[in-house]
DNA sequence: TTTTTGCACTCAAGGCAGGAGAGTGCTAAA
DNA sequence: TTTAGCACTCTCCTGCCTTGAGTGCAAAAA
């Protein structure tokens, strides 16, 4: 994750002409010359001296001009300085944090509410948007259903708090009735519901260490089952929405490069490392063009918070549009959302 | 569903020059001017001759121009005749026929089933595979469940025979014990395991019919439960892959009219009322550009074919692309793709 | 009557030149 | 350090021309 942190050192001035360029090309996404800057600036200079100013600026990488008598635009570098030191997020107005509350707190179901989150974002913000499902080993156990299919193999049904439902096709080392399982099933009931997944099953892999022959008949059967609980597996993914706002006229006008985002997002692969990496700092997390270090994600900036509920994080969304997108504006609402996502979550257990 | 079937008819001779334009056109996409046709055809006329026929297809609405000088390209109304009585389908060799096969019989749980097969479907034709979902109400019930939750909600868990899990949370006049509910849950699974949803339902529905105040306490429980098997509502889905390869340089090339397209996947709603359409009648069926009546479909074709068991039809699959796609190709691997996904299923169970 | 030949016509696309507009970099003066 | 002046460089648009592919029509040939 190279990401220029070498700070770079500039006068007043470069800053705030550095900053009156990346909002204005962020409005309108025309590049800037010297003489719009300088008008647009508010400062009393000749466009010679922002030339030279500009010329500066460019020799720093923070700014670029796709050809010859352009004018500038920002550079990834350019983006990364506003937002760590330049930027100035405005609070969200009351009526749109309402009209986020109003959307997610109506779902009960959590499926339902992680879509709906996604849409929210993705519509309110113009982008795509991005939502992990929450890590499954933090949640705690409320139920668990055995069935018996043939071939060695077991149904196993997975209730957590939150009313998600999980179910896997375990492969067990023989066939067992209905009643074992049921008694199996019960057991765990009895001795785990209300813990955490995760210490259930450590608990469980515990047991298992001892000796084998010790165990009864019963013990033998759950340990067996404790399969179901590795959830390292297939617990991992998001959910997305608002993609196509990626092909409004505005956005990434790329047909190419467009297929190859839209190909990451059915891969999922790239997209969860992704989000793995911003699960791991608490709080907002911005990737700027290449910083990513996925191709795909070359000419996108995602902006990730996690979410968390009792002072534990149980997961990151986000949202993720071309480089040149409003960051005061969705900084804030992505914080939100979160927030908000993360006390829904909690009131839904 | 307008289409036009009021059987047109053409001399041998147009049939022939227009079968060739359209598999040339399929071919390479290069609209037909009569000097290449009549080289292509095999036959030994002149230009001008073919001119005139020309001329008559496209009197006839068959064939059009993109603009003066530019030869001629199919119309809808010629892709449809095409289709209905020109083209010859090749047989798929065993090599495809396997391919597909491993790839989908390999999968044990319905949704990774699904999953599978609408892949194996976009990758071989390199369009966008759609798979329905299975149609609930001829699905046997295997198991039920439920817990009960605060402000009186149920979650309902049912266990269908393929392995397939789905949950809900049903609202009820009152709290119910957890035990009231278990015994709700064992008299539905001893008294109905095996049976289909729809005649589940059915007969719960008349024993309501019967006096309420003479049905005991269970009685009235299962009753209430009852509503958890009312799958008309969100059971209608399907699964999408391959979105990307519409994306390729040679196909949809309008990046508003993808939009259009791929706001309709997400949207779901139009898609799976042509889908529906389709479940209506048995085996192929092919919408072709405006012929479906979704104006985002208006550059696309839609093959589908419905796919089965023990000569039930359960649901329906296919692809969609570009109105010039390979329809020999396709058409036999829709085909195919169903029969396999009707047998995969049937074994499942 | 059907097919062919010959010819005028149309249109898209590509190449080329010229002008306008926006913007730059450099140098010399303030 | 800042400014003014100026030459220079691009892109973009426009108009113009040519080329090539293809058409439609009418008259001649089969």
């Amino acid at each position: 994750m190279p990401k220029n942190r070498d700070h770079i050192s500039i006068t007043e001035r470069q800053q705030h002409l550095l900053k009156v360029l990346i909002e204005r090309y962020i409005g309108d996404g025309h590049p800037l010359g010297s003489r719009t800057l300088v008008k647009e600036s508010g400062l009393n200079l000749s466009s010679a001296t922002v030339r030279n100013v500009m010329a500066d600026l460019e020799d720093l990488g923070l700014i670029t001009s796709p050809h010859t008598s352009a004018g500038r635009i920002p550079t990834n570098k350019g983006y990364r300085l506003f937002v760590d030191s330049l930027l100035t997020v405005n609070k969200l107005s009351s009526r749109e944090v309402q009209r986020i509350c109003s959307n997610i707190e109506s779902e009960e179901d959590i499926q339902a509410l992680l879509n709906k989150t996604s849409t929210v974002l993705s519509e309110i913000t113009h982008l795509a948007g991005l939502v992990m499902v929450p890590r499954v080993e933090t949640q705690s156990l409320r139920h668990v259903e055995f069935l018996p299919l043939s071939d060695k193999r077991v149904l196993a049904i997975l209730v957590l708090n939150n009313k998600n439902v999980q179910n896997r096709i375990i492969h067990t080392q023989r066939n067992y009735s209905a009643s074992e399982l049921e008694q199996a099933a019960n057991y765990l009931n009895r001795a785990f519901t209300g813990r955490d997944l995760a210490s259930v099953r450590k608990h469980l892999l515990d047991e298992m260490s001892e000796a084998k022959e010790q165990l009864n008949q019963l013990m033998q059967t759950v340990i067996e089952m404790t399969q179901a609980l590795d959830i390292t597996q297939n617990s991992k993914d998001y959910v997305i929405a608002g993609q196509t706002n990626l092909m409004e006229p505005g956005q990434l006008s790329d047909i190419d490069k467009l297929r190859q985002l839209f190909e990451a997002f059915n891969q999922k692969r790239d997209i969860l490392h992704l989000l793995d990496h911003a699960l791991d700092a608490q709080g907002i997390q911005l990737f700027i063009g290449d910083e990513s270090g996925y191709k795909a994600l070359d000419d996108c900036s995602i902006v990730t918070s996690t979410y968390e509920a009792d002072g534990e994080i149980l997961g990151v969304l986000g949202i993720i549009g071309p480089t040149r997108m409003p960051y005061d504006r969705v900084i804030p609402i992505v914080d939100m959302t979160a927030r908000i996502l993360g006390s829904t979550l909690k009131s839904l257990n």
